[in-house]
DNA sequence: TTAGAAATGAGGTACGCATCTCAAAAACAT
DNA sequence: ATGTTTTTGAGATGCGTACCTCATTTCTAA
């Protein structure tokens, strides 16, 4: 026999249809004694719902948001292009999604992005945002609402968030820190740089490097953090006069964005060839570092694999059903020249 | 408007129901004009099938046959695990999958196994063992009886298979030479390991190895291949003799299953600690060897992957639908201590 | 011009489930 | 026993698509 139907539950526990439509939707009105009848005959025939037919049948459309940061940020480019393949794909089934974009640096106007979402019209949101204090209000406002709400890429832990979607930034930091001491040999000097230490990915990735090259690689020295604030002029010469002054420097760790520019200052500096560059998300400009040798390694996240997770995530939230964690882990990646998707 | 269905196609494009269905599901009998008219209002609408809908009325049961090694392999185990968690959830909808095992070195027993499978109760089959002349013939017969072949994890390049879903071993073995030549640091001998080099595995990745080793670091030296042909004594002798004798040791490349043995042996001849160790595939031997310190780095490739991609690829197969390359492919994961999975 | 072939239309049924209504039965309280 | 409430049954309808039949129209070739 094939799947057994709704219809051979109802003969095998011997209630109507109508009954056992009651009981598997958790619908009122079924004595007890009943729904155990009903659902002795479930696990007795090995019933599993068809998933086609229910969702067939129940025509439930699914409304989600995405507030991600734009401007010209080749990791939200890529976040927003795995958004829109998985959108044709079954997982996308039954769902509509709005991307809204926010300037990534202005607090006020991504409050307002988060205000302005209309809760009737949406199910879900998930955010990828810096956190801040307006920011954990607006989201309790949703929550408030009855909207589901998962945290993209960036997690904001002391919000109202149901769910976090992304990397572990502390084991991503301590991998990086991994590869980095055993790539420099375990001793020399190794800089550090980023966008911004008010990041909390850059935060708590440096915490996680910091772990690493202390407790394994003790003979090696991590230099303070460089934060360029997007400013690729104080970028270049900073790091420009590290070189010059540093003879022992052994490896460059870049935990943000901005790796064309630093990448280019390198190159200018004439230290490319001897230093193990580590940075994070493969990018067009990361890839290309990649294959010209210029960068060793790159840590990064499955950009699909974020997006589809995070929409299973909101489903699963919008139906009050349970989370495999497991498979809504994150895996961080390490891509090496030879391994490039 | 919601997602446009059937019907708004048939009115936008001024033709029936009926030739609408004939159109989209490439049914003949359509002159090529109205079919064009239809595709214009398909486009027009942006009209999407409505997966569940079409899953529901087409009633298809696909029937695949996974051929696996038995035996003690825990690559195979974690494969069938995989398998059977993806029975579950929706990538598997509207598929049965029957696992034949059969005995990893015992040729005529796979071809015996191969001819028993029953192409009028099958689909499609996926197999996973070594190219022999007979295994090459008995694909030959699955495919002309109209079933769809794909070889899994291990290719099986001149025979009739359809597809091939697994990594590519030599850059696999390209990763590991590249990791291993930075984690030496450049010089020094590296021992490889591995069943036995007759495995199709086995022969790229160790190519691909010597390839980057040659290439980037002409200082190291890859001594030749050890093969144990599953005896273990056999291998621990011989990674005991190697350890006294080559003071200049520096790493051990595992090309294949057998880590235990390997480990144990390293860790009797108390090399651990200086070596650089990588193999292949995240079991629970390498795991904790991981977490011990003792191996730097697993080449893996994601099980779950791999089953998910062998069963899309069997479907598309089987619909005579196109393949997404770049979905299908599968990564080479570098797995160390810090990012285990 | 006409027979024959090809293309198209109209409509039905089925898939498995969700959801609703209304009637009937059973359980309960008084 | 009666009336009231709760539980259950029977049935209908629809979701969007696949697939089938048969009648009708349009095209093609002689």
């Amino acid at each position: 026999m094939s799947r057994p139907t709704v219809h051979d539950i109802a003969k095998e526990a011997g209630v109507s249809l109508a009954t056992v439509d009651r009981v598997l939707n958790a619908r009122p009105g079924v004595r007890e004694k009943t729904a155990a009848k009903v659902q002795a005959a479930v696990d007795r025939l090995g019933y599993i719902r068809d998933a086609s037919a229910a969702n067939l049948a129940r025509q439930r459309q699914y409304k989600f948001a995405f507030v991600l940061p734009e401007g010209p940020s080749q990791f939200t480019d890529t976040l927003k292009a795995a958004l829109k393949e998985t959108y044709a794909s079954q997982i996308a089934d039954r769902v509509s999604v709005k991307i809204v974009g926010v300037p990534t640096h202005d607090a006020h106007a991504i409050v307002r992005s988060l205000r302005s979402l209309d809760p009737k019209r949406l199910d879900g949101v998930a955010i990828m945002v810096p956190e801040t204090p307006q920011v954990r209000d607006a989201i309790h406002r949703l929550k408030d609402e009855g909207l589901a709400v998962v945290a993209l890429a960036s997690d904001l832990p002391n919000s109202a968030r149901d769910h976090f979607v992304g990397i572990n930034n502390i084991a991503a930091g301590r991998t990086a820190g991994l590869l980095m001491g055993r790539f420099i040999g375990a001793s020399g000097e190794v800089l550090v740089v980023t966008n911004s230490l008010r990041s909390r990915a850059s935060l708590e990735r440096r915490l996680g490097f910091d772990e690493v090259m202390a407790g394994d690689f003790p003979k090696a020295a991590v230099l303070p953090t460089i934060e360029s604030y997007d400013d690729s002029r104080r970028m270049e010469e900073i790091v420009l006069e590290v070189i010059m002054r540093r003879p022992r420097l052994a490896g460059v760790y870049s935990m943000g964005f901005g790796n064309r520019t630093l990448l280019s200052a390198l190159r200018r500096g004439g230290a490319l060839d001897d230093l193990a560059v580590i940075a994070h998300e493969v990018t067009p400009v990361t890839r290309q570092a990649l294959q010209r040798d210029e960068i060793s390694a790159v840590i990064t996240q499955n950009v699909g694999h974020l997006v589809r997770s995070a929409l299973r995530v909101l489903r699963s939230l919008c139906d009050a059903m349970p989370i495999f964690d497991a498979q809504e882990r994150i895996r961080i990646e390490v891509v090496l020249r030879e391994n490039l998707p």
